[in-house]
DNA sequence: ACCTGAACACCGTTCAAGT
DNA sequence: ACCTGAACACCGTTCAAGT
């Protein structure tokens, strides 16, 4: 007997719960019966809306990933600062799509900058792109010093450092991967993050 | 009641037969029963010689990386291990090349992995080609935490986050790109194993 | 000290059966 | 079409009991 659920489908449900575990916790593991109970489904109607885990994960991912942070999440003082710098990281990060969307964006990338010997027109677009987007880390970085949580010196590097692990992850969006992207690429944005932001308990 | 092993030791019976495995598919799961029956021993055997399945992950590699590298930076203790570990992901970063090469690199993998959606034979030879270089930074990391470099806990984060930073590095050298960046490639592996070797400090 | 194997608490997937 | 829940085949870990 299916229950009343007052309107809301079940799929919508089960992604809502698995959202909200993911809140609460961002390493935590989406198993079956933890998202279906939490959902108030049983575990034959999470697997009928959703084939197989890596279906539900790349469900949540999109729901997570799209348009969540309209606005500038490095703003939101409500937030640690390494929270703040990884949600605009994955604001970043999102427009890399995930799957064929991802593998669509690289092969444009590719076409354009890697196929053939690149003419100086492209070469300096390409590294004017660049630099903007590394601009836009070190901004962030700068927002994030002024409160403290890490020197206010030269911030170059540390924006290059995590230009490098963003490039890192969207290539790896783009190849073959193993369901669990969503806690690895998570699990790495804080780790760069984190690197950053202590930084300055050494040297 | 002990089975009689003709004199070789359950340990050795266990890690003979999870090398074996690995040897046999490198995707092998490696799990507590599937070892512990090819070992010819029972779970609790395999339990009591490695408490838990990652300490036994880590005497395979132990065992499959330790002698096979003789010119592995890792072995060499006359530098800190910071600079031993950037060596090490240095060796892993040389075959990519620069310019060129770079180009020519990715061109392959662009095709094999990228441009249309690969086939589940092609996916899985992916996976395991990318776990084995990390099952390598893996070894690595234990090796250090040995030395008490970095903490003993679980090493397969670090692993992939350096992976990773690897994989950035690698499409940055394809990409177009100022003139410096072997500078500040040196510079982004300093700050990802610093990272990864600070880690400690917190929690 | 070393080893056994049952038991526990999980996991993802399948599927006959219901509405 | 949508949903249920039992069943299957796994997983890692614990532990009383044996030698």
């Amino acid at each position: 007997m299916a229950q009343d659920h007052s309107g809301i489908g079940s799929r919508e449900r089960i992604l809502a719960a698995a959202a909200a575990m993911l809140a609460e916790d961002v390493t935590a593991t989406l198993s079956v019966r933890a998202v279906a109970a939490r959902a108030e489904v049983s575990t034959g109607s999470l697997r009928f809306h959703f084939p197989t885990q890596r279906a539900l994960r790349d469900a949540v991912l999109a729901r997570i990933y799209g348009g969540l942070f309209s606005d500038d999440p490095i703003q939101d003082r409500s937030l640690p600062a390494r929270d703040r710098l990884v949600n605009c990281l994955r604001q970043v990060l999102a427009p890399a799509g995930v799957g064929q969307q991802a593998r669509e964006a690289w092969t444009k990338a590719y076409q354009t900058y890697i196929a053939s010997d690149p003419t100086d027109e492209v070469r300096t677009a390409y590294l004017a792109l660049e630099r903007e987007g590394r601009r836009r880390i070190e901004y962030w970085l700068t927002v994030l010093a002024d409160e403290g949580a890490l020197p206010e010196e030269d911030h170059t590097s540390r924006a290059r450092f995590l230009s490098t692990v963003l490039n890192g992850l969207s290539i790896e969006r783009a190849l073959p991967a193993e369901d669990s992207i969503l806690q690895s690429e998570t699990e790495t944005l804080y780790t760069a993050v984190d690197c950053i932001l202590t930084a300055n308990q050494r040297e």
